[in-house]
Formats: C-alpha cells, sequence, structure tokens
RNA sequence: GCCCGUGUGGUGGAAUGGUAGACACGACAGAUUCAAAAUCUGUUGCAGCAAUGCGUGGCGGUUCGAGUCCGCCCACGGGUACCA
C-alpha cells in the first residue's frame, strides 16, 4: 500500500484507479447495492418461469465451517445463473434449529437451549452474510420458533385424523443410572456416554408415521427421479428393501421329552416365519425367535434361564451395526417344531440375540449351508449343515464356510423339493413358493425392509407433540385453536431426563374433549419432521397456515436441491412421505408429492491433522494456524518443533482442523472463498482445504482486477491484432463454461475461465475486443465471484448490474474449426498425429495416417490387418 | 456385518470407450530488483544421455482401443432407522 521511495522516483503514467484489488471494499459495496435494490426477494411472477433453488438448510451450530460455505456457494452459483438466464429465482435460507447439540450445550454451559440456539443463528448469519450469497433473507425461517411448529402441530393433527399417525411399543436405548433415554450417538460401546453405564433396551409406547404404508410407492417413484444421483436412489431401494418370500408355520411340540417342564404358551402351537429362501427349506437345521417374540416373552416369565439369556441380550445399543456385528448369541428353548415336509425331523428353537422383531415375523428357520451367518451359528451349537444344492452333482457335501453363490447362478438342487434339480436361486425360490401355496405350507408374499418411522423424542427441545392424555377420554388431539403447545421456557437441566416430564404446571391442561383436567404429552418430535417440509414452508413463509395453494403451486416442486450424500436415505425419504402426507392432508398439491425435482449431492470439505505426542503420551492436535509448513514438513510456530501431518481427514473440531471461514474472508475476501471452493475439486468428491490453494484463488482474481485497468487504459482507437481469434476464443468459452456450470462441473468451469484470462492478457487485439473480452469474463465469472464480476462490469461501462444482466450467448459459427489434429495409434499405443481438414473423408485420412513415417517405420514393408477411422477422434492401425 | 461411494504425477484434480495427466498448487530455472517480497517467462508423470520403455489401488476379462465397461480382491469414506 505504501509508495517506497524508489518507486516514486519513476516515471509513473497518471493512475486512473486504484492500484490493487482490495475485495473488502469491492464486496461491501456491492452488497450494500444488492441490497439496496432488493434484488434477491422473490416475488411471485405469473408471467415468469421460476427456479427454485435449495440447499439443505444448516444446524445452528454457531459457527460456520468451510462445508457450509461449499454448499451454499454451490447453490449461489445455481441461483445466479439462473436468475441470468431469466428464470424468477426462490433461493431461501432458513435453520434447522431443533436438536440435541443444545441441550447437550445446556448441560454442560448452564445456557438455556432457547437462548443458546437463537444467538448461534445470529452469529452465522453474521457469518454468512459476507459471502455474498443470493439468498431471499426475508422468507428466513427457524424450526424452533413457534411461528414455524404451530403448523407443523395443526399438520400432525390432521395427520392423526387421516389415519397416517399411530402408537406403538418401541426399542430405546436405556440408561439405567441417568434414568435416561440415550440417543445412537450418545451409547459408545455399549455404554452410556457420560454415566458409563451398560445401555440396556427398553420398550416405550411411541409415536409412529405409517410410512411403510407407502413402501412401494416410494419405491416405484424412484424411477421417475431421473435428475437423483443413481447411488442415491439406489440406496434408497436397498433401504426400502422390497423382498418376495414365503410366509409359513411351523408346528410347535412343547414338551419334546415328556418331561412338561416347559407349559405351552395358549395361542403358540404355531411359529410363523418368513424367509426369502424358501428353496433351501429342507435344509432347515434350526428355528430362531427375537429375544422380543412373544414366546420369548412368555417363558422370559417362568423360566430362568431364558429370563437371564433375554436380559443379555438386551443389554448394548439397539443399532443395527451393533447387533450385526455383536457376537451371535443363541439359547436353546427346549421347544421343538415339526418340518413341514420332513414329518419326522423336529428343529429346535433358539431365541438368538440377532434377529430382529421388526422385520418379517421376528422369527426365522436356519440354513446354515447356505447362509454364513446361519453357518456359524450351527457351528457354535452343535447343529446340523445340510445342502440343499451343490455347485455341481459330484461336488463334496461337507462344508467349511457357508455356499452361497448369485441367485442367477445355476446351482445342482441335491434337495430341492420344487422345479428342476439344476436351476438358479431365483427359479427355484419361485418353484418353492408355488409348491409350498399348492400343499397347503404357507404362502407368497412382499415384504419391505422400511419400518415406520418413530417420531417420539423424550427431550425437551423438540416440538411438542399436541396431545393430550386424559383418564377419561384417553390420547386426544390438542384443539388446532389452542396450537402452538409451546415449550416451556422455565426449564433447567441440571438433572438427566426431560424436564417436560417433571413440569407439572406445563403438562397439566384441560382435556380438550371433556374439558378435565388432563396431562399433555412430553414427547416431542424427532427433528427429521421439522426437515421434512421446510423446503415447502418457503414457499409462503410468513402464512398462517402451513402453506398457501398458490403460493406452492408456483413455487414447487425444488428444481435442484444441495445438501451432503449422508442426508441419501433418511432425510430424503422421509422428505418424501411427508410431501406424500401434506398432500393427502390438503397441505400440498397433487404435482408436489416428489418435492425435489433435481438432487445434487456435494462432498466433504477435508484438512490436513497436525499432531504430536505431549508428555503424557496423549496426542495433541494443532490447530493450522499454529503450525507452519515447509514443504511436506510442517513445524510449530512456536518452539519450532515438527508436527506429524494426517492428511485429508473430515473436518472435525475434536481434531483441532477445522478451518474458519471467517479467517479466509477477512485475508483474501468471500470471492476467493467462493472461487477456490469451486474450483479444485469436483463438487460432488470430498475436498481438501489448503492455505495455498486459498492464496492462490487470489492471486487469480487479482490478476483478473489488474487486467481490467489495464484494459481501461488501452487507447481505443487503436487497430490491434488477432482480434478473431480472441472473439472465437471468448465464444468457445461461453460454450465450455454454460455447459459445465449445466452439469455442475464448476471446476472444469474455472480451468476454462483460468485459459479465458491468459488468452486476454497475451492478446494484442484492440481495446474495444478486449473491452468485450473481459466483459464477457465477467459474466461468466459472475455467479461464482459476484463482486468482483459487478467490479469489472461497472469500471468499463457495463450497463446497470452484471446481476441482473442476461448470460451471455455463444455464436454457434464461431464454435466450429476448419482443421482437427488426429492422433495415430498402431495397435492402441499413440505413434504419431496429423492434421486434416474436418470435413475429409474416411479413406483419405487413412492414407495419410497409413504415409506417416512412424506407421510406415513399424509396418516394416507390411501391410495394416486393419484400420479403424474415428471421424474427428482418432486413426488406429491394427497391425 | 450389511447397503452405497471413492482410489490417476510431489499435491488438488482433467479426460462423450478414442492423444492419460487439461487447469491449478508445489518445485526448479530465468527476467525484474542494491536485495527481498510481489510480478512476469519457461521447465516439470517415472526411468533413461537418448532412442525408447513403464505408468490411472491390485489381479483377471471384454474390445481395434479401457482411467472409463465386467468379475474378484485391497484400502479409505458415507449410511446403518434417537447426530443432523
Amino acid at each position: 500500500m505504501t509508495t517506497c521511495p524508489a518507486f516514486r522516483r519513476k516515471k509513473v503514467p497518471p493512475m486512473t484507479a486504484p492500484t490493487r484489488y482490495t475485495p473488502s471494499e469491492i464486496e461491501a459495496r456491492w452488497q450494500a447495492a444488492w441490497e439496496k435494490d432488493d434484488i434477491f426477494k422473490a416475488v411471485r411472477k405469473a408471467d415468469m418461469p421460476k427456479y427454485y433453488v435449495l440447499e439443505m438448510f444448516p444446524y445452528p451450530s454457531g459457527r460456520i465451517h468451510m462445508g457450509h460455505v461449499r454448499n451454499y456457494t454451490l447453490g449461489d452459483v445455481i441461483a445466479r445463473y439462473k436468475m441470468a438466464k431469466g428464470f424468477n429465482v426462490l433461493h431461501p435460507m432458513g435453520w434447522d434449529s431443533f436438536g440435541l447439540a443444545a441441550e447437550n450445550a445446556a448441560m454442560q454451559k448452564g445456557i438455556h437451549p432457547g437462548e443458546w440456539t437463537y444467538q448461534n443463528i445470529e452469529d452465522m448469519k453474521n457469518q454468512m452474510k459476507p459471502l455474498g450469497f443470493s439468498l431471499d433473507w426475508s422468507r428466513e425461517i427457524a424450526t424452533c420458533h413457534p411461528d414455524y411448529y404451530q403448523h407443523q402441530q395443526a399438520m400432525f393433527i390432521d395427520m392423526i385424523e387421516a389415519g397416517l399417525i399411530y402408537r406403538k411399543n418401541a426399542i430405546v436405548n436405556w440408561d439405567p443410572v441417568d434414568m435416561t433415554v440415550l440417543a445412537n450417538e450418545q451409547v459408545e460401546q455399549g455404554r452410556g456416554w457420560r454415566s458409563g453405564a451398560l445401555v440396556e433396551r427398553r420398550e416405550l409406547t411411541q409415536w409412529f408415521f405409517k410410512i411403510s404404508d407407502y413402501s412401494d410407492e416410494l419405491l416405484g417413484a424412484l424411477d421417475n427421479l431421473e435428475n437423483w444421483p443413481a447411488k442415491v436412489r439406489l440406496m434408497q431401494e436397498n433401504w426400502i428393501g422390497k423382498s418376495r418370500g414365503l410366509q409359513f408355520a411351523f408346528s410347535t411340540i412343547f414338551d419334546p421329552e415328556g418331561d412338561a417342564t416347559i407349559s405351552p404358551p395358549d395361542g403358540h402351537d404355531r411359529i410363523e416365519v418368513y424367509t426369502t429362501r424358501p428353496d433351501t427349506l429342507l435344509g432347515a437345521s434350526f428355528v430362531g425367535i427375537s429375544p422380543d417374540h412373544p414366546i420369548a416373552k412368555l417363558l422370559e416369565r417362568d423360566n430362568a434361564e431364558v429370563a437371564k439369556f433375554v436380559a443379555e441380550c438386551r443389554k448394548g445399543g439397539t443399532t443395527e451395526e451393533a447387533i450385526e456385528t455383536g457376537e451371535k448369541l443363541g439359547l436353546d428353548t427346549g421347544i421343538r417344531v415339526r418340518h413341514p415336509f420332513d414329518t419326522g425331523a423336529e428343529l429346535p428353537v433358539y431365541i438368538a440375540n440377532f434377529i430382529l422383531m421388526d422385520y418379517g415375523t421376528g422369527a426365522i428357520f436356519g440354513c446354515p449351508a447356505h447362509d454364513q451367518r446361519d453357518f456359524e451359528f450351527a457351528t457354535k451349537y452343535d447343529l446340523p449343515i445340510i445342502s440343499t444344492y451343490l455347485p455341481s452333482e459330484d461336488a463334496a457335501e461337507e462344508l467349511t464356510e457357508a455356499y452361497v453363490p448369485q441367485k442367477t447362478e445355476k446351482v445342482f438342487y441335491n434337495r430341492g423339493f420344487a422345479g428342476e434339480q439344476w436351476q438358479t436361486g431365483l427359479e427355484a425360490i419361485d418353484a418353492a413358493i408355488t409348491f409350498c401355496e399348492s400343499q397347503g405350507v404357507g404362502q407368497g408374499v412382499t415384504k419391505f425392509r422400511l419400518r415406520d418411522w418413530g417420531l417420539s423424542r423424550q427431550r425437551y427441545w423438540g416440538c411438542p407433540i399436541p396431545v393430550v392424555h386424559c383418564d377419561d377420554c384417553g390420547v386426544v388431539p390438542e384443539k388446532k385453536e389452542n396450537l402452538p403447545v409451546k415449550l416451556p421456557e422455565d426449564v433447567t437441566f441440571d438433572i438427566p431426563g426431560n424436564p417436560l416430564d417433571r413440569h407439572m404446571e406445563w403438562r397439566t391442561t384441560p382435556c380438550p374433549t371433556c374439558g378435565k383436567d388432563a396431562l399433555r404429552e412430553t414427547d416431542t418430535m424427532d427433528t427429521f419432521v421439522d426437515s421434512s417440509w421446510y423446503y415447502a414452508r418457503f414457499t409462503a413463509p410468513h402464512a398462517d397456515t402451513p402453506t398457501v395453494m398458490e403460493d406452492a403451486e408456483y413455487w414447487m416442486n425444488v428444481d435442484q436441491y444441495i445438501g451432503g450424500v449422508e442426508h441419501a436415505i433418511l432425510h430424503l425419504l422421509y422428505a418424501r412421505f411427508f410431501a406424500r402426507a401434506m398432500q393427502i392432508t390438503g397441505h400440498l398439491p397433487e404435482s408436489a408429492v416428489e418435492p425435489f425435482d433435481a438432487l445434487f449431492t456435494q462432498g466433504m470439505v477435508t484438512h490436513a491433522i497436525y499432531k504430536s505426542v505431549g508428555a503424557d503420551d496423549r496426542p495433541i492436535f494443532h490447530y493450522p494456524e499454529e503450525v507452519e509448513l515447509k514443504g511436506d514438513q510442517a513445524f510449530l510456530k512456536e518452539g519450532g518443533a515438527e508436527v506429524e501431518v494426517i492428511p485429508s481427514a473430515k473436518m472435525s473440531k475434536s481434531k483441532n482442523n477445522v478451518v474458519d471461514p471467517l479467517s479466509i474472508i477477512s485475508d483474501f475476501g468471500a470471492d476467493t472463498a467462493r472461487w477456490f471452493v469451486l474450483s479444485d475439486s469436483p463438487p460432488e468428491r470430498d475436498v481438501e482445504w489448503t492455505a495455498s490453494g486459498a492464496e492462490a484463488a487470489y492471486k487469480h482474481l487479482s490478476r483478473v482486477w489488474n487486467l481490467c485497468n489495464r484494459i481501461a487504459t488501452i487507447d481505443t482507437a487503436r487497430e490491434g491484432k488477432g482480434n478473431d481469434d480472441l472473439l472465437k476464443q471468448m465464444h468457445k468459452t461461453i460454450h465450455d463454461v454454460t455447459m459445465a456450470i449445466e452439469s455442475f462441473g464448476f471446476n472444469a468451469a474455472i480451468a476454462k475461465l483460468y485459459g479465458f484470462t491468459a488468452a486476454i492478457q497475451k492478446s494484442d487485439a484492440s481495446q474495444a475486443v478486449q473491452r468485450e473480452a473481459i466483459l464477457t469474463l465477467a459474466q461468466l465469472m459472475a455467479p461464482m465471484t459476484p463482486h468482483l464480476a459487478e467490479d469489472i462490469w461497472e469500471k468499463l461501462g457495463g450497463e446497470g448490474m452484471i446481476t441482473t444482466t442476461p448470460w451471455p450467448v455463444a455464436d454457434e459459427a464461431m464454435l466450429v474449426d476448419d482443421t482437427v489434429t488426429l492422433p495415430i495409434q498402431v495397435n492402441g499405443k499413440r505413434r504419431g498425429e496429423i492434421d486434416v481438414p474436418a470435413d475429409m473423408p474416411k479413406d483419405e485420412v487413412e492414407k495419410l495416417a497409413l504415409a506417416h513415417p512412424n506407421v510406415i517405420r513399424i509396418l516394416d514393408g507390411g501391410s495394416p490387418k486393419k484400420v479403424i477411422v474415428v471421424p474427428g477422434r482418432i486413426v488406429n492401425v491394427v497391425v
């Protein structure tokens, strides 16, 4: 900034522009200009095509991180690009502001969850504003605000009436010391994270959405989501898990040895099982039931051994991962069942800790020969292993592991009972179902893995479930005119558990039906409910009904939804269900049951971890700003000790490798931060944040800015050279960048913009052409670096604001090349190249290729077997 | 465990089945400077003086041609229903 004396001595041309790119000045000025004109405020305009861009709204943790910057920059590029393409853009922002972290903060810091949350929202908004996103802040919503959740409560009541919600028992993680329900993430290795007590599974009556009624619908509709990533559709398909199988019953023999130690439970003379592999029925060697199966529960009452075992099974967390990876345990109940086709055979009934009551019938038969888990179970409990099919007719039956071929593979059925001896698994399954049905042994049924959505949470910081428990009238929805059921504010978190349970003043309320004193429901809703309809609320954020039909009809669906792939299943599936539920209850039009037309899933932002070892052998993680990099090595700024560099880890507070975007913005400006998060990596991949990359981005933007100033001072009368070349490259760049933005190839777009910048820099074209080139460059950069683009536009006399200027259109005539360079391959290896006219016929290209010195040398007088000419691409000579 | 991804130079990455390494970082060399920073120019996959050979996590396959398609394996990441 300061001018040194040596510089002053030189003859300096009179300066007409500031000498340095200063983003802080530029960015503040343009943000004020956009705000003054309210250009991002979305207003319904019937005569304009709309475009709704939505990024998954953030949880207000208090600090934005680079992941947010990336997510919202991606959305902003689309929003600004679509605006330039003439769309009426809706680009709103809000806060997913109920959740566990606020209660944790309350416990740790003694601050009220509401106060903590609202302060975080304020802070994060202040951190986001300098980034210059094209957001319509007038539509801001926070899910923890009664203005939002009262409508959720109203819809909840509508959905109860529509039969979409019911109550049933379900299992939770119970901390027996803290006497509280734990979230899965609060269970560490089977123990409560605070108390350290072994977690138990406990049953509670809870609220459920009947999402499973829509399994087939949600599955089938995936086919129409063409603009969703295939991987997300596949993940949802597998999650819903449609299967066809056989459901049948084994008849039970309760007293096989005649000593009558086990009393036959009433109504349990049969055990219903479901199997997707009925073709393995003759290989069955045991029956397994869930510890939560009615028979297990009956036996538990008067059999101490069973009671002990079942109690053991109930220890540990509830996650599928914990159950599947834990040790497989079983207990022989003494009960036997008859095999339906081998009436002489009796199979033992085991209670097994890996069988889920929620899936199928809560009971299975085990076929150890064709299922690795059953194989291990059979080995452990010394049960027979009986093959039903073999890889060949003479293959040995002795197995050292389960034989599990693809279902599409043909195998030899040595104990088949339906269909051919040689058939595929799929054929055998169908044949087995048909045969069993004809014999009156069960029937073919379709089942889904998808379970109903349990929405009850035994927590304070969530949307209260608007129902009342009355001694006389039972469970009754609150009257709509009494909404919102607001959370009480006078609560404390010094005692574990849900403060709502203890708040008798809040709980006590008149029964909506009979008026007598009754008690409020103290469960609150899963935060996935909040995020299942915010996209719809954004279309009419201040309405006194959940949605407004005209607005929903105009703005829905979301044209482009952007967020992390970690939401591929739960959030996105729940939102799809909820849109249907809203349609049924009259809150969304039929056309909006699939609310997200296109989905883009972006990767994480990662950063190296700097680690050293402290005196007590415990690892110390250093912040990036504490570390100085020299090549591959890193040293502490203080003391100079070398630290270990662990590359590319997910940014995490506990590892101190979180880069604060605010410091990047204050050092280099928002445009640099935006340019950098877009530049190096494709948006769907994880991106490594490096300080050097950010500096490079800043240098480039400075170059563009300097270039603009230089062009402003060129003599306008100068003729210049290479005008057409620069214009040609300009049109190619318009074309390439437009295509790249349309396909989320922002990193590729930026590479083209680098190339075009270099071309302008080296160009000797006239001032008019150079001016046109850099104005176009500014337009193409505007979605990414809007402040810099506006500044260039203004300096070189562009009309109005660049943000509201239509997107440039490439001249098709300028895109075609007269000649092309064709690589010449011999046997697929590149051996040379030739320049030919673009429209040269194949046989002439072939002649030229064969005349190439390298080809002649390799052919060595012989003739080629074959010559492949792909016009405009390649020539391959096969010898 | 199960489901879904990802894997390319020293680094981030590019490449409708058609010249592997665009663009950028870093490094090296040069210009400029009293000197440095900044800026500008050039070189840079590996081996080799070179001709050339080898190269996209590993092994195999399809193809005139494979980073790209298929099969198996390895490593890492996401999800696994109460983190959001």
